[in-house]
DNA sequence: TATGAATGAGTTTTCATTCAT
DNA sequence: GATGAATGAAAACTCATTCAT
């Protein structure tokens, strides 16, 4: 509380940083409760205690690390995007976005895909996330009014529009399935197909 | 106990089964490594060294535990699929069976997609499980030479034919989707128009 | 169950008892929360893990130390009392008991007072130890229907008649008393005068 | 905050205060460890750094704040105390002080006798708290020269005198006794009775 | 084969204390 | 003097695994 009439250390954001980085890489190598908080202390070069300053316990770290992978990626994703043009042109924008920021930032999908496949995930309010894809929800809604995309259901558009890439990515990392442009095109193809009326 | 009413092999695959099914709920309810050795066994009604007589280690009991998922899946999945029926018919058939397989083993698909999504994947190896669909793979190819199926990857035909109705089922479990007929048939559209030439 | 079918290695008795043994010293040296587990465990020649086989955590060790350390002193006290002989007497052999006993086994004393003045006494039943001291109750009871012993409430007769010689006790350990033979027939005297009628 | 208003030494003294109360309530409630200096620094609305302005230490603040605990109530005791009546007055007069101040100060009280009760006691320096007692040991001297008290150990006049009442208030903290009038006079005369001639 | 006991190495977390401002 | 950040060391407790029977 009016800290500018105090002297004292500030809060460093880098550690913070350093912390979230470091949890995001060791979840990845070595798995969920394998990456443990004396290792993320080291990999961020805090002491463990530190991480405590910032966070209640490792499972509030893990929540927190997720949420701020998602907003990152969704911000990522609708950035930039014009509203205004044809629904199909929206959606490759976004389906194409959405495909270089996950390939942009592997480690960051990686964490959010192990998360949401763990228990953990149950105690994550989906809400705040959920916010950031309104404008993906008005553009199926508008689609729909104008007999482009198929009458369904919200989140089959958004099972077969998108996340059948991150299982194509997955592939290409077993060396099953590699990202070239053609593979690419053939799936964002694959995509509109799917929903499109 | 009242071992000799009961043959040494019919004891012995019971105590597996049981350790299985332990292993898979208890993974489901507390995560990979929250679910201990000592847990699995007391659910399982073993000791904790009696594991150690049927696996060698934690890693095997969980690897080995997927592979028993996965395969009994696909046994479900592709029983009594008539191989020559038309393209269209048998890819509804298997997706179909494939639906209500995971729908009534949900415990079996929640272990295999935590599993999947966890860095332990890399230490199996898929080659086992992939003949298991060797059939799908070739009904696939029937497709495309009969100019039925799109000409693409072969991944983008599973992932875009089989691996939404997962996500979707994940999206029930929060309740974000309802598993209505019409939801489902819906679903099963939208597989088809992604991989349909 | 039924362990005489089964093979295995056997609770060791003798291990809790060494687990008791040094909670008791350690407890007493260095006070109730510094002596931690690992030093118990150390001292009882045990690994630490050891302890939680027959404890379920710290507070648990220590509140089952505190009852068999008062059901053990109450055991000596009150055996081969003659309870037909006249309360005056009885009165006597049961405080010389009580005072023999705490002597002779200081470090139970120690930790049972110790204990017994630290928040932790709140999370024990005293029903329990109260059960011990039913002799002592109707000894009194019968005292004051006979007019020997003063018509007040029970505790002050418990209070006044034993409790002193506990703090006498501590006076000793920093040298303020010398528990000499005369000493410690005044303090007898004393504690008789003042629950007499 | 307002350090307009306040001269240096004020605040000082207030935030001295602040930290012997937190230790006091903390010490009560949770036991002599589990009072961090963090929560003990928490609860007196200052920085953990602050309190090692005042104190060396942690045991240098307990033993402090035992210090201060003691010639608090020794004060209370011994204020007011006509010397000249006679010993049987002047002794029910201390008495019911005594009882009075750690009745109204069951805080200090409690700190007091968990101090005393634990290893820490052996690292303080009794000599300081005895002198406030001089009077109390006069006191006693002039009644066995009058032939009113025991010729006995001082020790002995001092526990039976006062350390039951100790014990009583400890019992009506568990609810086994109750501090009517009635039971407090009787305390007093049993007092009476164990130390007068 | 099967067991409950036993454990060293590890876990998460908290502590008393110091640092930098 | 006063602060919140920072930390190495240690706490309680759990784990995968082995032992002894």
């Amino acid at each position: 509380m009016f800290s500018y009439f105090r002297s004292m250390r500030t809060r460093d954001e880098q550690k913070v940083e350093n912390i979230y980085n470091a949890a995001i890489t060791l979840v990845n190598r070595d798995g969920f409760e394998s990456a443990s908080m004396s290792k993320i202390a080291k990999a961020a070069n805090v002491s463990p205690a530190t991480i405590y300053i910032y966070f209640d316990n490792k499972k509030d770290l893990l929540v927190k690390t997720y949420l701020k992978v998602k907003k990152e990626i969704a911000s990522n994703v609708l950035t930039g995007i014009d509203v205004n043009q044809s629904v199909e042109k929206a959606f490759r924008s976004i389906w194409f976005n959405y495909y270089n920021s996950i390939t942009a930032k592997t480690d960051y999908f990686n964490f959010a895909e192990q998360f949401a496949n763990s228990p953990i995930i149950n105690s994550v309010n989906n809400k705040e996330i959920d916010a950031y894809y309104e404008l993906l929800i008005s553009l199926f809604a508008r689609g729909q009014q104008e007999g482009i995309i198929k009458n369904v259901h919200r989140e089959i558009l958004f099972t077969y529009g998108f996340f059948p890439m991150f299982t194509l990515l997955k592939m290409s990392k077993i060396e099953k399935f590699d990202l070239s442009d053609k593979n690419i095109d053939d799936a964002f193809q694959a995509a509109w197909d799917a929903i499109r009326a």
